[in-house]
DNA sequence: TGCCGTAAAACACACGTGTGCATAAATGAT
DNA sequence: ATCATTTATGCACACGTGTGTTTTACGGCA
């Protein structure tokens, strides 16, 4: 059995309210005793029990992290800088995966709620849309990041998307490109709709004429999948470049392009979204717009720590930037 | 404030107990008491404390796991593994990064013993060879997976290096390959021992003589800089191709391969170890020997929940598979 | 009518920690 | 020597839930 603060009261002869206030440091005890308790508390191996503070406080110091899944390439490094800066600050975060399963939702939702978490942070997931009013009503703070489709009770924090989109499609005419595709996907709607409208932006700013050939939107499918379809861009609508929904779709396109013999970046430049590790190790490397995902993460938790703090708090768009690699390259002119 | 069982019970007139016992649908409550309290319950939004149950039954039913860091490739389809099966025993799942740092690994430690966590996973890390009397101290089950050095007192999942690495070198030497070198890495001490064995028992099995400079074991660094380093096998030693420690070295040796002009696999056959989502974007493909990530995870939560049902459960040694793709191909004759 | 058995619900306590208040002892002031 | 004040500690209760035991009420039976 473990040690508990009565157990060390008995051993020191004193009741456990002496014991506990010992043990933080209360001034009302001798100086004395306070050394003596903790030195006992020391040798007895005591480590105060999280659940009967918890009970007490009605704190848990425990946030709930939920994501779609924890294998998406763009979840991890934001996991990391939530974790980093919840830890520093005595918070331990519960992992919790919702598949983008309804039932799955639902459980989670539920579980934060009988774990009582102290704070709720939803990456990319559709949890924090579809269930709003679940989540309003277990009362605490929500930072919702890169989510689709925000209630305006929740907090946020994402990548400016639309300013994303509009660097790179300007870095692509920079280079001489005319025709630019797009490939979007409609599983992400909101990102997907702002990523549309910066490419549109730069085409307009540029005094482009849009093409409605050059873009396109793949029937819901895996990320990659749809990468390979948007070859027809390429093929069919003579595309010299290509801006894809993220990188995987990017890397979905660079694979089929290798496949048919299609030399990127001479023949066809690729540019992905995010930035994820896979990135910079395909041939050619991967011009793409980066997310700071690690910064988001901490980010995310320090406005989770504020809102805990009652301080006041405002939504983020964070700006990103623009990597270029290897996948992008300027237009031959005989072409 | 939340909804309690004493504001059910007075809601309904009754006593905090009979609440209690006929929200579980205690025999000694009557069916309509019952059918009205539940309905009660339902009607104001209750939803059980598991800080308090946890305080009352002395199970939390939530698990720590340890991981060096959820940013390394290796681990979040492990990390899924692990909260699907927790998740649907009921179980929550805290995550916590070590990176590495004595200091964090004290941290880790002691707060999995304030939140009383019913068992520990560690994966991949340092911790579970390290803290280990720590660990024991908290008399809950333990189980370990891929780790460096396993106390023998705790449970373990791994794949087995050995095999993995007989199993590619034997692919090389089927393929012709006479000078093959192994890239291991030193902060890996027990996998890395593991892997060059079966490195050497291929080679020893097939009568080639070794050839210590094709061993190459490059001084604690980044794992993709260390593959870098290792072109020199090709370079200075000849070998034809090159066993790595895992992808990550692996995609470090091809990427200097690419900038100095030496064709994969043509000049240089390359394998890699793990079979992290990169191995199949990176061009040519690479051969590598696959870890069943998402099962190991699975297969760790289950041992977790066979232990705390008092089974006996024994350790386990998962076999993998070679993946063969591009990187790897038949030796010229001519060379 | 009195006894007993049974059903239904309440009482009391436990889990481990923290806090307001009362109490006891020690100190100082008059 | 007495009272006020400070210092140090203990008591009682709270947090929300669960369980062993007791109480209450009711009906059946002798």
């Amino acid at each position: 059995m473990l040690v508990t603060i009565k157990d060390i009261a008995k051993a020191a002869g004193v009741s456990h309210t002496t014991v506990s206030r010992a043990l933080r440091g209360h001034p009302a005890i001798s100086t004395e005793t306070t050394r003596h308790i903790q030195q006992l508390a020391e040798q007895m191996g005591y480590v105060p029990s999280a659940v009967a503070q918890s009970l007490n406080s009605r704190q848990t110091f425990t946030i709930g992290m939920v994501v779609t899944t924890i294998a998406d390439p763009f979840v991890p490094l934001v996991a990391e800088g939530i974790e980093k800066v919840a830890q520093e600050a005595g918070y331990s975060v519960f992992l919790m995966t919702s598949y983008n399963d309804p039932e799955r939702e639902m459980t989670v939702v539920e579980t934060l709620q009988r774990r009582r978490v102290d704070a709720i942070i939803v990456t990319a997931s559709r949890v924090g849309s579809l269930y709003g009013e679940q989540l309003e009503r277990i009362q605490v703070p929500i930072v919702l990041i890169n989510n689709q489709e925000n209630g305006e009770f929740l907090h946020s924090i994402a990548v400016d998307d639309v300013q994303g989109a509009k660097l790179a499609t300007e870095h692509l005419l920079a280079l001489g490109h005319r025709r630019i595709g797009y490939v979007g996907l409609l599983t992400r709607p909101k990102s997907n709709a702002h990523r549309l409208l910066g490419y549109q932006a730069a085409l307009q700013k540029a005094d482009i004429p849009q093409d409605p050939n050059l873009i396109f939107l793949p029937p819901p499918d895996d990320d990659f999948r749809c990468g390979e379809l948007a070859l027809s861009l390429h093929l069919k609508h003579q595309a010299t470049a290509i801006l894809c929904y993220n990188d995987i779709t990017a890397i979905g396109l660079l694979n089929t392009c290798q496949q048919n013999q299609i030399a990127v970046p001479q023949a066809l430049s690729i540019i992905g979204f995010d930035d994820i590790e896979a990135a910079q190790y395909v041939s050619p490397p991967l011009t793409t717009f980066r997310q700071p995902r690690l910064q988001m993460g901490e980010l995310a938790m320090q406005m989770i720590l504020d809102l805990l703090n009652k301080k006041s708090v405002e939504d983020q768009l964070l700006p990103g930037e623009l990597i270029i690699r290897g996948s992008t390259v300027q237009i031959y002119p005989e072409q």
